[in-house]
DNA sequence: GTTAGTGCAAAATCTTTGCATATTT
DNA sequence: AAATATGCAAAGATTTTGCACTAAC
């Protein structure tokens, strides 16, 4: 078993436990440039830990889907999902068109999209920018 | 069975057999305002032709995905596909940061992310505008 | 008439769950 | 010590496939 760093104030942040399998599962993701699947995940967890299980691979996906630090999203191609890091450098907005104010929505769903367009179009992609207006709660009470 | 439209010129026109079922379920996609599943595609389907299969469905969907008249993504917080079809209204374009040519993409991967942002921000969607930016193949080469 | 599509049932794949044991707080 | 997480194996759900039959061109 390799030592992997530990998460303990970033799961303290979440109020979840700080469990070995945990702290794999955010290091793997954490060192991820694309989007991975469980079933990768888990390969590359059984590296670091032999006796990891899928089902707490899953478990613990699902659990970080919940506490918003994770995106899940479709492997456009495939039936797969697949799972990212929300990273904070990676925001978008919601603008509304009454008060112009601006509300940064954390993740992007964009990642697995772009993969397939690379392919697609032999596109090499550099970045994007996504904008989404609407009207906000308030505007929409007034 | 019911009378359903004949989409005979729409299938001559991607080179695909002409079949009740593929009329059927083109129709209901057709006139879905949301992504659907492959399940709630096959329950329509039913109250149409009660004899029609949901490997017929799953079939179908495949080969209108694998010609690109419909958007298969997935619906963020479950483990399941959506479908739509990817009407012409809503293109983007790849950017080429070095040459400035546009290349359309049909379709557009945001339906079932502006459901989930409905949800969680209490935001009125009206509408996007996404760019994506970085070099085409001719660029790539030199 | 030939080629391709369909329905059915069975298989494959992906994900979740129950339960006894182990770990964290 | 109490509460929660884990591993395993079994179940559930979704999707795909083989094959005999049928429909489209």
């Amino acid at each position: 078993m390799k030592n992997i760093k530990i998460h303990e104030t970033f799961f303290k942040e979440y109020s979840i436990k700080n469990t070995r399998q945990r702290s794999i599962v955010l290091d793997i993701l954490d060192n991820s440039k694309e989007a991975k699947t469980a079933e990768e995940i888990f390969l590359l967890a059984k590296d670091i830990d032999e006796t990891i299980s899928l089902s707490t691979i899953y478990r613990t996906l699902t659990l970080f889907v919940e506490k918003k630090f994770l995106i899940k999203m479709s492997a456009l191609e495939e039936n797969l999902s697949k799972y990212a890091l929300n990273k904070a450098d990676h925001a978008h907005y919601l603008l509304c068109l009454k008060c112009d104010k601006r509300i940064e929505v954390g993740y992007c769903p964009l990642s697995v999209y772009e993969e397939s367009l690379k392919e697609t179009y032999n596109f090499n992609i550099v970045g994007h920018k996504l904008e989404i207006f609407g009207y906000c709660q308030d505007c929409q009470n007034s």
